[in-house]
DNA sequence: GTTAAATACTACAATCAGGTAGCATTTAAT
DNA sequence: ATTAAATGCTACCTGATTGTAGTATTTAAC
C-alpha cells in the first residue's frame, strides 16, 4: 500500500483541472494554483498526456486540457499509470508470491481492507471530486 | 497512505515471532525463516527492541523475545513507530494542512476509506495473526 | 519572417530509503 | 582466561525517487 509523491502530485493536478474541465491550463498557471515544483510539474504533465488523461497543445497559447470525459477517469487508473497497481494491491508484507494456496499471515485480515481501498479508488472519478473543496493551499 | 518496506519487514519479523510467542529468536535464525536481508534485519531488530516490542538478550545464547503481551501489540503501533501515523492518516494529496475548514478535493471521499484502514490496523494484534498462514516463503 | 510563449527532450543533481561492512561489546561454555 | 556466538554502534554504499537546468521545438501574434 504505497502512494508515491508523484501520484499525489498527479491527483492534485488533475483534481484541480477538473474544476473547470473544458479549460486550457498552462504549466505556469497550474504551478501558481497547486503546490508542485514547476519543472517537475511540467515533466509530469507531459507524462500524463502520454497516458492520455490530458492532451497537450504546443506553441504559443498552448497548454493542457482533458483528453477524455473526466467521469471516465478513475483515481485507480491514475495511480496505476504512475506507481502500478501492485503498489495498492500487493501483499501487505511485501511478498511476491502471496496469494491462492500460500498466503502470508495477514492475508485474510488485510484482504477486505484492501478491497475497500481499491473500491474507493475505482469508483471515484475526477468528476466526483470536481467541486469538492475550497483548496486554499 | 504509505507503508514503507521497513514496516513490511517489521510485520514479517514480529508476525513470525508470534508463532511461538515465548521463544527466543536469534537474528540468524530469523534470517533463515523470513526473507529480509541479514544485516538490515539485525538493525531493525535492535530498533524494534528500542521501541519495546521485543527485548534483546546479548551475549552467547542471546537473541530476541517479546517484551510484552502480543495481544497488546497492534499493527498500527508497529507502523507508527517506523513510518509515523501520518503515513497512514495523512492527506491523500500530500497537503500538510488538509483538515478542518480547509480540505483538499478528496478529503471527504477518502475519509471513510482511511478510517477503515486505520480500524483494521488498530484492532489487529500480533495475537490475531499468530497461526494464520502456511508461510511458505 | 521575427518574436514570444508555450510544450518536449534529455541529462544531470540532490535526497532519501534500503542495504552493507567493520569493529566493539556482552555473556555462556569450555 | 579464552573462545565462540550473540547483539550494538556507526559509518558508508547504492539505487530509486524527486527535483533542476539547458536547449530544442512548436505555433500564434505581429
Amino acid at each position: 500500500m504505497n502512494l508515491s509523491k508523484t501520484s499525489k502530485y498527479a491527483f492534485r493536478i488533475l483534481g484541480h483541472m477538473a474544476k473547470d474541465e473544458k479549460a486550457l491550463y498552462s504549466a505556469q498557471q497550474l504551478h501558481k494554483d497547486i503546490k508542485v515544483p514547476e519543472r517537475y510539474l511540467r515533466r509530469l504533465l507531459t507524462d500524463l498526456s502520454k497516458h492520455n488523461f490530458i492532451k497537450s497543445i504546443r506553441g504559443r497559447e498552448g497548454g493542457f486540457t482533458f483528453a477524455r470525459d473526466i467521469s471516465k477517469i478513475t483515481l485507480l487508473e491514475i495511480v496505476d499509470s504512475i506507481d502500478g497497481i501492485n503498489s495498492i494491491d500487493g501483499c501487505i508484507l511485501g511478498y511476491e508470491s502471496c496469494a491462492f494456496d500460500y498466503s502470508c499471515p495477514m492475508h485474510n485480515i488485510w484482504e477486505e481492507t484492501k478491497r475497500k481501498v481499491i473500491e474507493t479508488l475505482t469508483k471515484t472519478s475526477l468528476k466526483d471530486i470536481q467541486n469538492k473543496a475550497l483548496e486554499v493551499f
